[in-house]
This record gives structure tokens, C-alpha cells and sequence, in this order.
RNA sequence: GGGUAUGUAGCUCAGUUGGCUAGAGCGCCACAUUGACGUUGUGGAUGUCGGGGGUUCAAGUCCCUCCAUACCCACCA
């Protein structure tokens, strides 16, 4: 025999994996089709190592994506990676501060060669942890998001976006990290309940007595403050409306202003208005046309703007002092504990600021509508199909897009200011200069990149040469994204937008939306906790078919759920399950077997077939649905309950070697794309067909079954375990069968006794006995006296539940508008259980006069 | 405050358009045994399908309500 005893699947992996790259089988066939099958990997971040999620996705995708080759589609799974701007710059600051360096130290120009070397550097290692699990991606098409296909499709989407109005620079808040130096975009900002203090301030009228009293959680941003806004309803305070205050530890008067934006209820009912560090002081600006005074800078300082004794302060340094200084004058009117939920910076936990600065941003309105009505109209599928909606309430809600970061490491913002007018801003995509002439005029870089997500926008059409490349033409839309929950905002909603704004097309006929993969006890994983599970460690315990399996076992689109390392134990079992069915196979049907016409013979023969043909239509409907977990489970006992308990148990007494072969063969089929290497290597190893590859098979067709013959084995099946489970429960050994002379026992009486571990079975008119209820024939069970009394003891309790399964079916069919409403099938079925277990009740009842006789 | 999920066996979860006598894996109990496999085989036990109400001939599935949990969004002067 060529196959060992037990499956080893590092023994195999690598070589399965070479020899498809070598027979291109990744590369799609059939360019003319319209029967495509399209699947973009979401790209991994370039900087590390892959973790489950990835895992997940790349299981998912390389599924649907060999499901659909074998299928007959054009089926391409496309690779990419990202360079993930802000993620990948922290992760390689953190590698430089190991030299004591910091990002300072360099310009953007070499850091930019340096982050490139060390994301190249990791893309090996990432692109083998692909290979590893089994990922059928057509790697001639791989993709870099800082490749030139990419740049090139950013800067025309920018281009046009500039040239239709929607792109404008204006001096926003934005969501300002001091330590990293950059500002994110709001749907970036982590939020956290935060237990502070309510602090409240008094501000004088500048003339004529009386004082407005505001409460803030923030006291020392009053220094930028430059009205105090009360509500329009407000009868208590409406009367100070125009007047203006003295802003206490400043010299500056600020006026009273009302405003609808201003909760009565709130605090004080007066609230200090800060258009420079607050996102509604700043909306409430714009309406009344205050000025905006920033005090604080972008390293988080306190600016020359507030007096000199606070100047070169820290925010917290800062409050601590205005408080003291307020109380010492006696502005503090009091303080309260006051629950608040506070912006961080996801990376570094530092407090966001929102802090005034010139960036670029994005109308995104216009965009934002279309993707509404495409959704509205049905033309992206979503799993779950309730993320739809909640994608739709994002967009109609959605605000500009902040696209300027201010990193190291990214796509540079196409676009020049005039050296001599800081308002005339020119695109120009030579952005390798610093500076450049256009019409006699200087005008500099603007040394920002883009958001990583404003390039990832066009990654399902630009990655595919978009718009005259054949990857274009043939794959897009593609036919599915399948991403996880949590980038539903930031990138799915951007490529639909994009998809449309720059195809028309959408960019993708349906989504599948995975959730999170927790911990065993449902946690978060994470670095910090500790409890980071690494999928190459799972590959190299169990295989890469038995991660695959066990990670998706529990799939259900949309729902977090915790790794179960049991499932992977189960699914390296079930492959080394497949790996002794094929040894079986090899061992019975010889070294140089070859297939042939499969011929039904024997009722189990028929059986089985029937069975393949349910289960290749059942995984098809499943996988076609992205019901991975349910397909999966099918093949499972397909495979172990059907296959290998019974028809191969069968087939040990009566051997059909083509129809034995052509079970395998399918099985291997179906199970392929779940467990692609154990299949291919079984595949390769068999030999039947000489220089085939599993992978670019056919999904199997079984045709030609006969309902009735599977029917007579499963009537041999209900026979054999019915003696199976008296033998257990009363203890029997090899007991001995007696039964009427019937063509179901006489023509399949060895396979009963050998399946049924019998000792022998004796063809005989009626007889003492347990007769045997589950079966059709006549037939007891030949056994001791002390046994009979044990027996009819657990027989009266059996005819006490079916009596009462009897009434039931009885009084359901009484149920005159059950008969008349439900469907005709469903009564009948309910005539047929009825008739049955009367039958049933008809058996015990004469098992028992004979017992007793 | 708004929203979305989720609650089914000891554990982790399936359950598609209502037809269910509610399933799987693991675990548990008993037994078996080796000419494919101990990563095995055979049999078994276990559920007020979160609580309550409603619609229906029929509800785990649809509706209402309450409880619990998780997540998302907005706001928090």
C-alpha cells in the first residue's frame, strides 16, 4: 500500500501546494466566459503576521472560489496585501525605537524606502502563511496597495472628484492624536466611558452686574472660548442675549448668543462656546460667524493664543491650573462627578483633541445617495441580510470624509500649493518633487497622504486593471466580498461608493460579512490580553484541512463566536477518516485500478448513490447560499455515517469495486474545497486517473438510482439496528435470528448477520422469541428465559409511549381544520406516521402474547 | 438616547419559505474489537428552544412585551 496508516499532513502540504502552482490551476481557464466566479482577498496588512480572522477569510473565500472552479466557472481568487498607512508606520516606529530612533530622524523619503523594505521583507513571510493554508489564489495577479495601478486609480479617482467639486480643503476639527501626530478620520476614534467632573464657571456681564454661570467638563479650553450660547426658548436666560461677558482669566468680552443647539435642561442651560476644540461650539460658529481661537497646538500644548502663565502646558497641566486659578478668583461655582465618554487614539490610548487644521475632505453626499438607491434597489446581497440596512442608516447619516493624514507612509495627496497664495491650490501628480513651476509660479507639496482607506475604496476594480484591463472585463462586478463585520463603515460602504462613482456598476453582486473570532471563554483576543491565538500554530498542530474545517464549522454569517479547538480536533479526525476510507479503497480495489462505468448492483449499491446525489444537490443549494457550516456538516456524515459505516461495511461482503470508486471520487470532489489537501493528495496518490488534478475536476452528477433498492437497505438498516440495540440493552452476544421466509432476509441474510452480529440466522415458520418490531419481515431474536422477563418488563413501558405517539397522531388528524387547512402532503404524512406506529403497536402486542404464552 | 444581533442539551453551536417526534460536535454512560482507521466501532442518556402574551390547523421559527447578554452609532457643554 502507497498510503500510511495515519494522515500527516505536514508530510504532504507543501508538495500539493507546489504541484498546483505548477499546473497553474489558480489561474483561471475559460476567458471567454460570462460564467464567472470573482472573489478579491481583502488584503492583510503587510507588516506582520496573519491572525484567525484572516484565517477565517481566506477559508471562507478559497471555498466559494474552489466550489465554483469545480463547478465549471471562470473562478479567480485575487491576492493582495496592504500597506495599511498609519498601522504599518506604528508597528515599524516600534522596530525603530529598538535602535533609539524615531521617525524624526529621517525624511519622508527615506522612511518611506525604509517602511517599503520592511513590508517587503514581510510579504514573503505572509505570502507563505497563504500557501500554507491552502489559499487557491491566482498569484500571477497579486497586488500591492502602494503598487502603480493603485496610486495611478487614487489619483484619477481624486482627479475627478477635484475637477466635479467635491474635494475641497478647508480648516476643519479634526480628530487629532498629539502623540502620533496625526489626525483620524471619526469613524476611527475610539470612545470610553470616562468618569470626570462637571465643573461650573462663572462669567460676569461686562457692564451692569449679574453673571451667566456655564458648566464644562473641559475648563481649559474657556481660554479659546469666544461666546456663551443659551437656548432661544430659555425665559431665564434669553434676557442676556446680546449683551456680552467678561471672560474670566483672560481680558477678552465675549458675547451671548442664542442657539438652538443648547439642551435647557443641561447643566446651567449656558454652555461656552470653543469652535476651535469643539465639534458643535464649531457648527454653532459657522452660524453665528464667531471666530475660532485655537489654544491648544498639535503636540497638545497650550499655544501663545492663551495668557502667558498657561502657555507650553499640557491639557491636564492646563485644567489643573485654570481650575486653581478660577477658584482663587472666585469663578468656580462648584463641581459635580459627571460620567462622560471621552475620544481616544486606538493605537496609543492617548485623549483625542479636536484640534483646527487645513485638510482635504470629501463631499460626501452626492456619493453617499447613490450607494443608498443601488442598495435600496436590491443590487448587493448582503449575509446577514440585515447589515444591509444598518448600511444604509451609516450612509444617510454620513458626514464629509477627512483624506489627509499627516504620516510617513502612504500615497501622497496629489496636489501643490502657490508659494505665494496659500489659497491656490493646483492637482499635479508629481508628487516625487517638492516643488514645481506651473505658468511661471512656484507651488510646494502638500506633504500629506491619504487616508489608507481612500485607496482601498477602488480595490475590487482596480486591482483589476480598471477600465480597459480583461481582468476588468471578465471578473467585475465581482461576484462576492466577503470581509469582516467590523469594516462594514470604513471600507465596505467606500467601495460601493467608489464602485458606482467611478464604474457605475456596483462593485460586487453580494456581500458575506464575518464576525469576530474570540477567545475560548468569548473574549476579545488581543496582544495585550495575551490570549492572541496564531493560525500557523493551529495549521502545524492539526493540518491546513483541519483548521480550514474547524474554523468554519460554526460559521453563521455576521456573528462573533469563540475559537473551538475541539472542532479542529473533530475535523483532523474526520480527514484521517477520509485518508483510511481511501486506504480501504486502495487496499480492495488494487495498485492499478483504473475507474470504469459504475453499474449498481445491490441494494446498497442503489443506497448509496441515492445518498451522493441528495448530498451533491444539498451542498450545492448550501454553498450557493454561503451556508458554509451546514454544507460542511453534510459531508461530514455523508462521509463517516454512510460511507464508511455502512456502504463500506457493506461492501466487505459484496464488493462493487466501480461504484465503491466513483463514491470516493465524488466524495473527494465535494470535500475539496473544504479540505483541499487531503484531497489532492489522496487524489494524486490513487493514481486512477493518471495526470489529473482534483482541484479542476467536475462537481460529480450521479444519475441512474433506483428509489426502491435503497429503499430495501434501509430496511436492512432498521433491521440491524434494531437487533443492534437489543443486543446492547439486554445484553446479548452473537445471538441467533430466527425469522419467516422473506426476500428481504433470505437474499441479504449475510450481510445482516455480519452487520448485525449475528450468529446465525435460521429460516423458520412463526417461533418463540422477541420478534422484532422495526422490521418488515417476520423475525425473532432467539433468547434465554431470564432474558424474556428483563425484555417484557421494557416492552410494556415501549407500548405505553407508542399508545400515546398513537393518540396524538390521532387526535391531529380528528382536528377537522388541520385536514381541511394544511397541505395535502403534510396530512399524509401524518397518515402514514399514524398507520405505522400502529403497525408497530400491533408487533409489540404479539411479541407479548407469544413472551407470555 | 438610537440601532443591530444573540439567548436552543453539561460546553460550543446549527436549525433556510412556520409542518419538529428539536439536531450536530465535544463531553458523559455502557459495551465491542483489531485483515481502512483507537484520530476506531456499536448502543444510550440528557432540552418548559430566556419569561409572558398573541397570530395560526400548526410556532424554536412570525408579532407584541418583559428579562439578560454582546456589539455598533450618536451625544454627553
Amino acid at each position: 500500500m502507497k498510503l500510511p496508516k495515519t494522515y500527516k499532513p505536514s508530510d504532504y502540504e507543501a508538495d500539493i501546494y507546489a504541484l498546483w502552482e505548477k499546473s497553474r490551476t489558480f489561474e483561471p481557464k475559460n476567458r471567454d466566459s460570462d460564467d464567472y466566479y470573482s472573489i478579491v482577498v481583502p488584503p492583510p496588512n503587510a507588516n506582520g503576521d496573519l491572525h484567525l480572522g484572516h484565517g477565517l477569510t481566506l477559508a471562507l473565500e478559497d471555498i466559494a472560489v474552489r466550489y465554483n472552479r469545480l463547478k465549471g466557472k471562470a473562478a479567480l481568487l485575487l491576492p493582495g496585501a496592504d500597506h495599511a498607512g498609519f498601522e504599518t508606520q506604528v508597528v515599524y516606529e516600534k522596530e525603530l525605537a529598538k535602535t533609539g530612533k524615531s521617525r524624526f530622524d529621517f525624511s519622508r523619503e527615506e522612511l518611506y524606502q525604509q517602511i517599503w523594505d520592511f513590508v517587503a521583507k514581510n510579504r514573503e513571510n505572509y505570502e507563505a502563511q497563504f500557501r500554507s493554508l491552502g489559499a487557491g489564489v491566482d498569484w500571477s495577479r497579486y497586488v500591492f496597495t502602494l503598487d502603480k495601478k493603485i496610486v495611478d486609480q487614487a489619483y484619477t479617482t481624486f482627479k475627478k472628484m477635484w475637477e466635479e467639486g467635491l474635494i475641497y480643503r478647508g480648516e476643519r476639527l479634526v480628530n487629532f492624536c498629539s502623540h502620533h501626530g496625526t489626525a483620524f478620520a471619526d469613524i476611527e476614534v475610539e470612545y470610553k466611558e470616562t468618569k470626570g467632573k462637571l465643573y461650573y464657571i462663572k462669567y460676569p456681564l461686562t457692564s451692569g452686574g449679574g453673571e451667566l454661570t456655564v458648566a464644562t467638563t473641559r475648563p481649559e479650553t474657556m481660554l479659546g472660548d469666544t461666546a456663551v450660547a443659551v437656548h432661544p426658548d430659555d425665559k431665564k436666560h434669553v434676557k442676556y442675549v446680546g449683551k456680552t461677558v467678561r471672560l474670566p482669566l483672560t481680558n477678552r468680552d465675549i458675547p451671548v448668543i442664542a442657539d438652538d443647539m443648547v439642551d435647557i435642561e443641561f447643566g446651567t442651560g449656558a454652555v461656552k462656546i470653543t469652535p476651535a476644540h469643539d465639534p458643535n461650539d464649531f457648527e454653532v460658529a459657522e452660524r453665528h460667524d464667531l471666530p475660532r481661537i485655537s489654544v491648544i497646538d498639535y503636540e497638545g500644548k497650550i499655544n501663545h493664543e492663551a495668557p502667558e502663565v498657561y502657555q507650553g502646558l499640557d491639557v491636564e497641566e492646563a485644567r489643573k491650573q485654570v481650575l486653581k486659578n478660577l477658584a482663587e478668583q472666585g469663578f468656580l461655582a462648584k463641581t459635580e462627578a459627571h460620567k462622560h465618554s471621552v475620544g481616544h487614539c486606538y493605537k496609543c490610548g492617548t485623549v483625542i483633541q479636536p484640534l483646527l487644521r487645513e485638510q482635504w475632505f470629501i463631499d460626501m453626499k452626492p456619493l453617499a445617495e447613490k450607494a443608498i438607491e443601488a442598495l435600496k434597489a436590491n443590487k448587493i446581497k448582503f449575509y446577514p441580510s440585515g447589515k444591509k440596512d444598518q448600511l444604509i442608516r451609516y450612509l444617510e447619516g454620513l458626514k464629509d470624509w477627512n483624506i489627509s493624514r499627516q504620516i510617513a507612509w502612504g500615497i501622497p495627496i496629489p496636489a501643490f500649493v502657490s508659494a505665494e497664495n496659500s489659497e491656490d491650490w493646483i492637482f499635479d501628480e508629481r508628487v516625487d518633487r517638492e516643488s514645481i513651476e506651473v505658468d511661471g509660479k512656484t507651488y510646494h507639496r502638500d506633504p500629506d497622504v491619504f487616508d489608507t482607506w481612500f485607496s482601498s475604496g477602488s480595490w475590487p476594480y482596480a486591482t483589476l486593471d480598471y477600465p480597459e484591463g480583461e481582468g476588468y472585463k471578465q471578473f467585475y462586478p465581482l461576484s462576492l466580498m466577503e470581509t469582516g463585520t467590523d469594516i462594514l463603515y470604513p471600507w465596505v460602504s467606500r467601495m460601493i461608493m467608489f464602485g458606482l462613482y467611478s464604474t457605475g456598476e456596483v462593485p460586487f453582486k453580494a456581500v458575506y460579512l464575518h464576525g469576530l473570532i474570540q477567545d475560548e471563554h468569548g473574549a476579545k483576543m488581543s496582544k495585550s490580553k495575551g490570549n492572541v491565538i496564531n493560525p500557523m500554530d493551529q495549521v502545524n498542530e492539526y493540518g491546513s484541512d483541519a483548521f480550514r474545517m474547524g474554523i468554519i464549522a460554526t460559521e453563521a454569517a455576521g456573528s462573533n463566536r469563540p475559537f473551538d479547538s475541539s472542532k479542529l480536533v473533530g475535523a483532523r479526525n474526520f480527514a484521517n477518516k477520509l485518508w483510511n476510507i481511501a486506504r480501504y479503497a486502495e487496499d480492495v480495489l488494487g495498485d492499478d485500478f483504473i475507474l470504469g462505468k459504475a453499474v449498481p448492483k445491490t441494494a446498497a449499491d442503489h443506497w448509496i448513490l441515492t445518498k451522493l446525489q441528495h448530498l451533491t444537490g444539498a451542498v450545492s443549494a448550501d454553498l450557493d447560499e454561503y451556508r458554509f457550516a451546514e454544507a460542511y456538516e453534510k459531508l461530514y456524515h455523508f462521509v463517516w455515517d454512510y460511507f464508511a459505516d455502512w456502504y463500506i461495511e457493506a461492501s466487505k461482503f459484496s464488493l462493487n469495486a466501480q461504484v465503491l470508486a466513483r463514491v470516493l471520487e465524488a466524495s473527494l470532489i465535494i470535500l475539496h474545497p473544504f479540505a483541499p489537501f487531503v484531497t489532492e493528495t489522496i487524489w494524486q496518490t490513487l493514481k486512477w486517473e493518471h495526470g489529473t488534478i482534483l482541484a479542476v475536476r467536475s462537481w460529480p452528477k450521479v444519475a441512474g438510482t433506483d428509489t426502491k433498492q435503497a429503499q430495501q437497505f434501509e430496511a436492512i438498516q432498521s433491521l440491524v439496528n434494531e437487533i443492534r440495540f437489543l443486543s446492547n440493552e439486554l445484553g446479548l452476544s452473537k445471538p441467533r435470528l430466527h425469522a419467516e421466509v422473506s426476500e428481504l432476509i433470505h437474499s441479504n441474510s449475510e450481510l445482516i448477520r455480519r452487520l448485525a452480529r449475528l450468529d446465525d440466522i435460521t429460516e423458520t415458520p412463526a417461533t418463540s422469541g422477541i420478534r422484532l418490531i422495526n422490521s418488515s419481515a417476520p423475525a425473532w431474536l432467539a433468547v434465554e428465559k431470564s432474558v424474556i422477563e428483563d425484555y417484557k418488563k421494557r416492552l410494556g413501558e415501549r407500548r405505553t409511549e407508542q399508545q400515546k405517539a398513537i393518540a396524538t397522531l390521532e387526535k391531529r388528524l380528528a382536528n377537522k381544520a388541520y385536514v381541511d387547512k394544511a397541505p395535502k402532503t403534510v396530512v399524509d404524512e401524518t397518515k402514514q406516521q399514524l398507520e405505522e406506529a400502529r403497525g408497530q403497536l400491533d408487533k409489540m402486542t404479539e411479541s407479548e402474547k407469544r413472551l407470555s404464552a
